[in-house]
DNA sequence: CTAGGGTTAG
């Protein structure tokens, strides 16, 4: 039953309202006659809700200030069900919201993920600013929906109102969303609207202009931009930090965040976690514990992005331990935390580890698994030689469809599991089943399985097919000659030879490092550049003959080149891990373990070289290879002689 | 009312 009462009017646009008796019951009389000063002191009390009652009780009567006062406090507190309500009240009391409380709304829903009423929102404006725009804009771009972004920004350069010219909002949001290869191309043409338009040294637009040009790999470009910003911030800063780290370029990366700090950059969680990317890329344990110190002296407030980039610096440098440590003092822990470090002990070969971490995630039940972590625990599993239990999660993978449905790369790791089981035809045949075409990294983790389980028949054939589909791999090329030389047969190690002279393609130079005293010493392959040189390859020669001693046999098949035996052997020895290796000995002190970083693959001469290297020595030697950590003790490497 | 940099895997 309704009942009608009249409230005294203070405000020029509230009228007479009836209003549900239901609602009113829970009302205090005192609070009438209701305002938009009281919506806001509720609001502002943390009482949306009473707020919302308040509105339901005005019937037909709410304006401008009202609206806005409650969307935005449904805006602060992501309030999706009561801003609902609210617009709802809108259309049903016939209000006609203005552009502002329109565009309120397109950024309530947007940020409450509801992107499709945020465009609706738009849609019905017949009048826009650049504001609607730009948050339309923003809210697609910031989701990932880039092609949705840029057309988006299209339509608003093509209309014709007044006010939607884009202003460095709109600039600066729209470059997140220049990515991918086509990204370049529109990101240059909006680099010289920004120009036209006299926004490319505003600080907001430049960072982001930046950032476009360094994801597109375009770091020069970058760099010139950021040279030129007449005001840099943490951001713009962190921008072309993380740009050169992004791209593989550690050092430079390195060397600009120290430059920065020498100027007076306060570095912020961000910065840390772009430098630490850098350090894991360079292995750097001494710079990167460093670098942990800073951030433990800067008392930052804990992140878990930080955290978890630590995580995978300690990992990727070799200090594994202080990785779990980091990992158990967390608080809150994202699926990336539990990724990074799953995916440290399955490059340290530590199945069993791989496996107790994945029960205790599932257990824990706090984090769902994505298809990174069975990544990890998979490869994991292979390396680590626990080829049945991985076998196992595939296949619970596979059944119980609830979760994530097997990739591309998990069935990589089935073909590794059963490779490095000896089960190579049935890894055939499982490639042969897969609802995929397989690819080359497919067949040449095939290869490699029956380089170690010397199955030359079955090598045969998945080398050829692999010579097919990436002839340019000079990798693939030794592998199959390795398999060919493993059986005597001579004539197919020369035919393949020939085959290479042709098509072999070097992408990039083996490097091999090692730190000390916070400086990184590089070698490559017969270096001729460090100080020390006539010392290393020296050394290197001189272990050499020790080894043979100790039955070491070089593994000449590893050599590329048509050259003589005795030329082969030269080249061996300039390999750049040995000469790291060499290095290490020289300049540290007797029982220290030596850690090498290399750039590529090891090869199995090097691997074998650091296998005598520790048992002769003595030295315990972590090498860290593209694919994972060998760890040599006592002439035994925890990889099992599978990589 | 609208904006820029970040962590795992490949």
């Amino acid at each position: 039953m309704l009942r009608k009462i009249t409230i005294s009017i203070y405000h020029p646009n509230l009228v007479y309202s009836s209003f549900n008796p239901l609602i009113t019951r829970q009302l205090s009389v005192s609070s009438f006659p209701p305002n938009p000063s009281y919506l806001k002191s509720l609001c502002s009390n943390g009482r949306l809700r009473e707020a919302l009652v308040e509105m339901a009780a005005q019937g037909i009567a709410m304006m401008f200030e009202g609206y806005d006062t409650l969307l935005n406090e449904c805006v602060n507190q992501r309030a999706i069900r009561e801003g609902q309500r609210v617009h709802a009240h809108m259309i049903k009391t016939c209000y006609l919201p203005p552009v502002y409380l329109r565009t309120r709304l397109i950024v309530l829903y947007s940020k409450c993920d509801c992107l499709g009423d945020a465009q609706r929102v738009l849609d019905e404006m017949t009048l826009r600013n650049v504001v609607s725009w730009t948050a339309m804009i923003s809210a697609y771009a910031q989701r990932g929906y880039s092609s949705e972004a840029l057309n988006l920004f299209v339509k608003m350069l093509r209309s014709d109102f007044a006010g939607t010219e884009p202003n460095e909002f709109t600039f600066a949001t729209v470059l997140t969303s220049c990515t991918g290869p086509s990204g370049c191309n529109l990101g240059r043409q909006i680099h010289s609207l920004i120009i036209k338009r006299n926004f490319e040294s505003h600080i907001y637009v430049g960072s982001s202009l930046l950032d476009m040009y360094a994801k597109s790999g375009r770091i020069h470009e970058a760099h010139r931009i950021f040279k030129c910003m007449p005001e840099r911030d943490i951001v713009s800063c962190t921008a072309i930090i993380s740009g050169y780290a992004q791209l593989g370029l550690d050092e430079e990366a390195l060397k600009l965040f120290r430059q920065l700090l020498r100027e007076g950059m306060i570095a912020n969680y961000v910065t840390y976690a772009s430098v630490l990317t850098a350090l894991s890329g360079l292995a750097a344990l001494d710079l990167g514990r460093q670098v942990h110190n800073h951030v433990l002296r800067s008392q930052l407030p804990s992140y878990v992005v930080l955290q978890n980039s630590l995580i995978d610096m300690y990992s990727k440098c070799g200090g594994l331990c202080y990785s779990r440590r980091i990992f158990d003092s967390m608080n809150e822990r994202t699926v990336i935390s539990w990724n990074a470090m799953l995916v440290g002990y399955s490059k340290h070969g530590m199945g069993r580890e791989v496996v107790e971490l994945f029960k205790l995630m599932r257990e824990e039940n706090q984090v769902k698994p994505d298809s990174v972590t069975f990544l990890a625990v998979l490869s994991g599993c292979s390396h680590g030689g626990m080829e049945n239990k991985g076998l196992e999660i595939f296949d619970e993978m596979a059944i119980t469809r609830d979760g994530e449905e097997p990739e591309m790369e998990h069935y990589g790791c089935v073909v590794d599991l059963l490779g490095r089981a000896g089960r190579v035809e049935e890894a055939l045949e499982f490639i042969k089943k897969m609802p995929f075409e397989p690819t080359a990294a497919i067949w040449g983790s095939l290869l490699g399985a029956c380089r170690v389980h010397s199955n030359v028949e079955v090598g045969e054939f998945v080398g050829h097919r692999l010579l097919e589909i990436e002839p340019e791999n000079a990798g693939n090329y030794v592998i199959l000659s390795n398999l060919y030389a493993s059986a005597g047969r001579w004539e197919d190690v020369g035919t393949i030879r020939e085959l290479m002279k042709e098509k072999f393609v070097i992408k990039e130079p083996g490097r091999s490092w090692i730190e000390l005293d916070q400086i990184l010493h590089t070698f490559h392959a017969s270096d001729r550049s460090h100080p020390r040189r006539e010392e290393v390859s020296a050394k290197v020669r001189d272990l050499s003959v020790k080894f043979k001693e100790a039955g070491y046999v070089p593994d000449l098949s590893c050599v590329l080149y048509d050259v003589d035996e005795e030329q082969k052997e030269k080249i061996l020895l300039g390999h750049s891990e040995k000469l790291a290796l060499a290095f290490g000995l020289i300049a540290t002190s007797e029982g220290v373990p030596i850690r090498v970083i290399k750039n590529l693959r090891i090869c199995v001469d090097c691997h074998n070289f650091a296998k005598f290297f520790s048992k002769v020595c003595g030295r315990e030697v972590s090498l860290r290879d593209k694919n994972r950590f060998h760890r040599f003790v006592g002439g035994i490497c925890s990889c099992g002689d599978y990589w």
